[in-house]
DNA sequence: CCCCTCCGTTTACAGTTGTACACACTAAAT
DNA sequence: ATTTAGTGTGTACAACTGTAAACGGAGGGG
């Protein structure tokens, strides 16, 4: 499990978390496989989804190994830290006061499962015991604060 | 308050966010004050930033109020909508079944009131009356499921 | 009345992203 | 040996992003 995402995770594109949950899902695959796969979502030419691949593997997200006379893609870092170092990244543009009001706001949108729902209470409640009473906006250099 | 957004709001870059949040906090501003608050931070050119406030116009981000001689410049969207349309489009492209995970993640490291703890805990107390038992990984077109 | 200063507009230019055609290479089939 | 099918590479090109110099018009100061 990794602990706190060192030096923000490698942006990732819209197109390019398409082809990366494929890659994670499968664990490790043959570009063949990867646009059949990602075919039956987007209708996307096979030159395209080369390109990306090719793009992925410039960018140190992915990595080939020559098996046969191909490749086999494999992702280098795993979804989760993709995933947190991307949420991560979000919530650094937010202003600090209001971080809060976007994680209820996503609570409450996203689908939970029962298991998911008792380990945020967990921590919540864990967290309690140490919050703040406020945190101030940090949005203007002067310590100015926005409303609300 | 917007309960759900509509059409996916329009994607703000990082540069794009600092001179919102500037003018979310400030409320109406001319060229001039968003500019010396923001170098304040950032070394950019008066000019870079103007550039950036009028794409942000163009995109329909920001409208303008001819005042005097100049321009005041005001947000069309509310920061909150922004915040919470950016999280729900990040939250769209992570695997169904992780994004709880990726919650708790960010609930461990964002800093947090008392009160939006708060929040949250009531959030999740109502939405575990509704919640599944699981949730299925979306990533693969067949019904595939990735492990963990 | 002229120049300067402010502010907005034009133009610029490299890098990234979305999308894709065409070509090269190699193993396999004929 | 020649063709073929499957993979990877090169090239392309428009839109968007980060960054910024330079220009043009209008009001203020002299």
């Amino acid at each position: 499990m990794s602990e706190s995402l060192q030096s923000s995770i490698q942006e990732i594109t819209p197109s390019e978390w398409e082809l990366m949950r494929i890659v994670w899902t499968k664990g490790k695959l043959y570009s063949r496989e990867l646009i059949d796969l990602l075919q039956a979502k987007r209708s996307w030419s096979d030159s395209t989804i080369k390109t990306l691949l090719r793009r992925l593997v410039k960018k140190g997200l992915l990595t080939t190994e020559k098996q046969d006379r191909r490749f086999l893609y494999t992702a280098t870092i795993s979804e989760s830290d993709a995933m947190n170092g991307s949420a991560e990244q979000l919530f650094d543009h937010l202003c600090a006061m209001k971080k809060g009001a976007t994680l209820l706001n996503l609570v409450e949108h996203v689908t939970l499962t029962q298991t998911d729902i008792e380990k945020l209470q967990a921590a919540l409640s864990e967290k309690a015991k140490t919050a703040p009473k406020e945190v101030s906006c940090d949005c203007l250099p002067n310590g100015e604060q926005c409303e609300s």
